[in-house]
DNA sequence: CTGAAGACCTGCCTGC
DNA sequence: TGCAGGCAGGTCTTCA
């Protein structure tokens, strides 16, 4: 469910409730979700050092060298609950902590998966080896995405979705980045001028760093660590909005299906 | 190699 | 009311 703010507020969330904790038990109640869930039950007794994250990929550093990686999918959630707190719905992992708290992992489409590594395994391992740059970072800048998109006749939106291109840009802040710039969700991307290609980078920084700032978007699953809504859905210009009023002009935002997912856009602003 | 489409899974909303 | 169909924030596999 998540894109990269998300994660990122999820991430943050669980920073603060999780490090220093040690994991007391913990309780599988199926034995996969995308993919065969790792062996849990080594974590018993660990410490959490750290929570990270790497494109949509949650990383919690455990005492000694292991890695648990997760993925969120689409509808994937954490919680942190009283120890006592029954089970609800779809809720497929309990760790118990050290300080009477319970981490609960929920999931609903179950797209989510996990494993446990080491240290030295996770840059090499396949779901990181091809990862793009961190759209946040002064690596992702605008020659970089010149350079991307050059001899890609594929629709633009389909490159900035591309992880091995940039990682983080799901199918919200594509069609918000996409109408920031200008640009026409189906446009090829070699057929973007340079000029523009830089304004869509800054757009990209610009959209996901105000989520962030506001904590994510909330449509229908995503809560944060402590149950709390993300507040980005409203400032959405164009995802979802198909049939209204363009904020800009007097045209009606469209809605058109790119590679099986919905895509919005502006046919006045955008070109 | 590239790009498009299907697959995974459940729940909710719409329209007949 | 009931049911079929479409839709959902991700990513991997398959196919042309």
């Amino acid at each position: 469910m998540p894109e990269l703010p998300e994660v990122e507020t999820v991430r943050a969330g669980l920073e603060t409730l999780l490090v220093g904790r040690r994991i007391e038990s913990v309780v599988c109640h199926r034995s996969s979700l995308r993919y065969p869930l790792p062996g849990l039950a080594v974590l018993t007794g660990k410490k959490v050092m750290r929570v990270r994250r790497r494109a949509k990929y949650l990383l919690f550093d455990l005492e000694g060298d292991q890695i648990l990686v997760w993925h969120l999918g689409m509808t994937g959630q954490f919680h942190v609950l009283p120890q006592q707190a029954e089970k609800g719905p779809h809720e497929h992992v309990h760790f118990d902590l050290s300080d009477g708290k319970s981490l609960r992992y929920r999931d609903t489409r179950r797209f989510g998966y996990a494993e446990l590594l080491n240290s030295n395994e996770v840059e090499q391992h396949p779901w990181f080896v091809n990862l793009g740059p961190e759209p946040l970072e002064a690596d992702f800048d605008g020659e970089y995405l010149v350079a991307a998109c050059r001899n890609r006749k594929a629709p633009i939106k389909s490159v900035i979705m591309d992880a091995t291109v940039v990682v983080g840009v799901g199918n919200i802040y594509a069609s918000e980045s996409l109408f920031r710039a200008g640009i026409h969700p189906a446009r090829a991307a070699k057929r973007i001028s340079h000029k523009r290609l830089l304004v869509l980078t800054a757009m990209i920084k610009q959209v996901l760093a105000e989520a962030i700032e506001a904590g994510g978007s909330s449509i229908s699953d995503f809560v944060h660590a402590d149950g709390k809504p993300g507040y980005f859905a409203h400032a959405f210009r164009v995802y979802g909005r198909q049939g209204e009023m363009c904020v800009c002009c007097d045209k009606v935002i469209k809605r058109l299906v790119q590679a099986g997912r919905s895509t919005f856009y502006c046919s006045g602003c955008q070109h």
